[in-house]
DNA sequence: ACAAACTATATTGTATACAATATTATCTAA
DNA sequence: TTAGATAATATTGTATACAATATAGTTTGT
């Protein structure tokens, strides 16, 4: 058996260039580094913003519907949401047909938080320099990939 | 001012579908998710994983070089990098003659951890469901946003 | 030579993520 | 009708990320 010419190409496949997951986990990160000074005007986090970004939408709905949207565990979004009603952004109420449930409902404090959000989009698309052909690609593939892991 | 109509639009890019930072973020924790029970029986995480791919290849480097590549900084590689070198991974040892630097060094436990690996990226993307082309698309935007950053 | 600037890494503090487990409430089948 | 199954949320434990700061070693200008 001739190995040692194949060496290299047998382990091709775990070289860092070759990876399609790593440039995924390093751009989500860069990312969220954008988005990190221009939220911190606002006191948000970039978890607490996508939480918002919903009750501005919603202004209210259950926990378990939130960690729908945003694929989020209850490992996360129960500190997180008991955080944000300590900053006075949401209450949490149990729902009092169902004391399992927890609805989340958006304060006055949280909605006036949206018209300093308004520009921030704009803000981080300018900076992303990437087409709206390539955006409208990127964010089928994206979708596709998130959706891959939706039976659990 | 007609306000009222114009509303609904006003606030239109703050919805959650219309983000693809969303969808980005929310796709590398899908994938970080897929990975986590493969890369546990090697008992290696993520983050570890990219190390260890980084010193399959080199063997050896910096801190400073693993952070350069990795795009991670040295409050995540530090303890990362020690805790590494305690399950016998790696090696750190200050460089003789610039006592700043740490080399870190593949072991032949992080070697023969190689071989276990080599499986791993196939199975990943089976089940991600991208053609080859899309592959390649998205593989050259992510390198755009990770580049965004990189004047720092 | 030597203080100031610079570099490389480490530490601290805060905020996620998520698997695994616990808790409490509701439902359901024999 | 009531014990077991389910469901919704919370907690625990572990492992990142990263900004900000600290520390220690090296270089540089004068």
């Amino acid at each position: 058996m001739i190995m040692d010419d194949e060496k290299s190409e047998k382990y091709d496949c775990l070289k860092l260039e070759n990876q399609l997951c790593f440039p995924l986990y390093a751009a989500s990160r860069e990312i969220l580094r954008k988005y990190t000074p221009l939220l911190k005007e606002l006191g948000l986090t970039y978890t607490q913003y996508i939480v918002m970004m919903v009750l501005w939408e919603k202004k209210s709905l259950t926990v378990g519907e939130l960690g729908k949207m945003l694929y989020l565990d209850t490992g996360t979004l129960s500190p997180l949401l008991k955080s944000m009603e300590k900053k006075s952004l949401i209450k949490r109420e149990r729902n009092s047909s169902d004391e399992r449930i927890v609805e989340i409902t958006i304060t006055s404090d949280g909605e006036s938080l949206r018209e300093k959000a308004v520009s921030i989009p704009q803000k981080i698309g300018s900076c992303l320099n990437i087409t709206k052909e390539q955006a409208e690609f990127l964010y089928k593939i994206l979708y596709s990939i998130i959706d891959s892991g939706e039976s659990k």
